[in-house]
DNA sequence: CTTTGTGCAAAGCCTTTGCACTCGC
DNA sequence: GCGAGTGCAAAGGCTTTGCACAAAG
């Protein structure tokens, strides 16, 4: 994720304004490792800016997305997560809690198999394991553990 | 994906009821070597049963994927996905006309890394291969490639 | 006969869009 | 000032759900 500054930039000079709302938004994701949802991006930004719209949110989200200064990922989560990492990575996701996170291990054997894909041009490859995060593992019940009794 | 007959019989065990509805269904899905998306399987089905539900499609669909017997997919392209084939595969995702293509290569290496996932347990590894079919690809315009001049 | 399934319609969630006003440039 | 950005609210697509009736077991 670019600084704030470097976004103000970029807005510039694509003839974008940019608005105190925009800078807030900035701010949140270049401060975020995590994944935030349109509506997570919305909440933190209206702690400051109570007047701000969920609107604003999305068309900013969806200008530093098609600008290529954000990934817009759909993990199944129910809700579009927006991920400032833009180095090539993969992800784990909670199955119970729906929290993300970042595996930046490279795997260099996945790919299409020649004459397997039908023609198919690859532009992307995505990763994902789903599974529980250790605090969604250690909260099940010994009782749903597949053990002897 | 089991005969419509094997889905009878496991219907049935589970105190379920099998409709006509339902048994069109079955067939659809085994007949299918697609992934429909519900609105698929319910126009696939009211070609004959007029009066058949969307309710009694999602439903069904539903019932499946809990019994395991179905597989619910989000691969990103809007609606959810019921994949018949139960066998662990992956999938090219088509990014023009959305269109999903099984690849049932294994990738031993595909794992995470000892001490990476921060005590995550993985349940389940989806790779997606995002790019354009054969006849989208074909579609694009030459002046799209990224030719000299 | 009881329990589940069905059809219709309405509601839910996430996201996008129309409109009028405001504000950055 | 002009055009883009903003806020509000309404609409859009996909999925789920409440209700009353019909049907399976």
């Amino acid at each position: 994720m670019k600084t704030p500054e470097e976004l103000t930039s970029l807005f510039r000079a694509r003839g974008l304004k940019v608005t105190p709302q925009r800078q807030r938004i900035f701010t949140i994701l270049h401060d975020s490792p995590r994944h935030p949802s349109a509506e997570a991006v919305y909440e933190a930004a209206r702690a400051d800016m109570p007047t701000l719209s969920l609107r604003t949110v999305y068309q900013t989200l969806n200008d530093l997305a098609s600008m290529g200064e954000l990934a817009a990922l759909d993990l199944g989560t129910g809700a579009t997560r927006f991920d400032p990492n833009l180095s090539p990575h993969h992800h784990l996701v909670c199955i119970q809690c729906g929290s993300i996170t970042d595996l930046h291990t490279v795997f260099p054997d996945v790919a299409v198999p020649t004459g397997a894909g039908d023609g198919f041009t690859v532009t992307a490859t995505e990763i994902v394991f789903r599974g529980r995060c250790a605090s969604c593992e250690a909260a099940r019940t010994p009782e749903l553990h597949p053990t002897h009794h």
